[in-house]
DNA sequence: ATAAACTCTATAAAAAAGATAGGCTTTTTT
DNA sequence: AAAAAAGCCTATCTTTTTTATAGAGTTTAT
């Protein structure tokens, strides 16, 4: 399961998306619109800012807007972003790999190649679908 | 990812098939081969037997064992016994079902779409590949 | 200057995961 | 019949993660 954390980012990023022709976009907005608490999306906003997914305008007429189109921000990078692996096991994980403990050969591990595979399935959407494909409104900026 | 609880449950499902002809296996036994902490992994096999996938003997001689052939046995199955729901988005769950709170119609969302879509193609894998798939030795009761 | 709005870091509360404890029941052996 | 072996069951505890909040700091427009 995706963390609330990360279904923020996805419903703050189509906000932000299907708005981007309003300018920066307050904080406040996105939370009262997606009913999320403000401070929590304060923090996510930050990080989707720190991973140069959004950035950001200070002072009166501030707020947040995408820095890339939508179709240029993959859903695995978000997932990846948040919640970190997507894979369902540390040992086939390609960004946040770790070694079995009690595995000896992951070559000859039949768990591992299974794992493996579904990584494989969900990264062949997670990585071609974008925020694009998720947007509800045709936006323009495509 | 998996919990450990999974982890270990197919640790344990692996050592059960590839000792099946030893007749009812130790849950010491099983924690010692694995590594796990013996009181945790009593828990874990007593679901997989409330689950009808083990079975098991008390008394000298006792122990645990499949009660089914490691191929009528797919992952899927574990891994919802144990961690609960393998889809992303609880509206996209086939056995855990929730609706969106934010989401006025799931057959217009982009996001169930695509998680949906992401559902399929994991279920694909581990409705079918079974505790078969992840032996590591050739057991004769395929 | 002042107010608006994001920035940053810390903390707290709640939930989930992981682990442990201990008495109960059943079965086998003596 | 008693004792020992082994699983059964339920409760509790600890740790980690997730979710949420707080508040002082910084930048920018007016």
């Amino acid at each position: 399961m995706l963390s609330k954390k990360t279904q923020y980012a996805f419903h703050a990023l189509i906000h932000l998306a299907e708005n981007a022709d309003k300018g920066p976009i307050l904080i406040s907005e996105i939370a009262q619109e997606k009913s999320i608490s403000i401070k929590f999306l304060e923090n996510i906003l930050l990080e989707l800012k720190n991973a140069g997914i959004l950035g950001s305008k200070k002072g009166k007429g501030g707020g947040y807007y995408l820095l890339k189109t939508p179709k240029e921000i993959p859903l695995a990078k978000i997932i990846r972003l948040l919640d970190g692996a997507i894979a369902l096991l540390p040992c086939v994980s390609l960004n946040y790999y770790e070694k079995c403990e009690n595995c000896r050969d992951e070559a000859v591990c039949g768990l591992n190649d299974v794992m493996g595979k579904v990584r494989d399935a969900t990264l062949k959407i997670l990585e071609t679908k974008t925020l694009k494909d998720i947007l509800t409104r045709n936006v323009s900026i495509l």
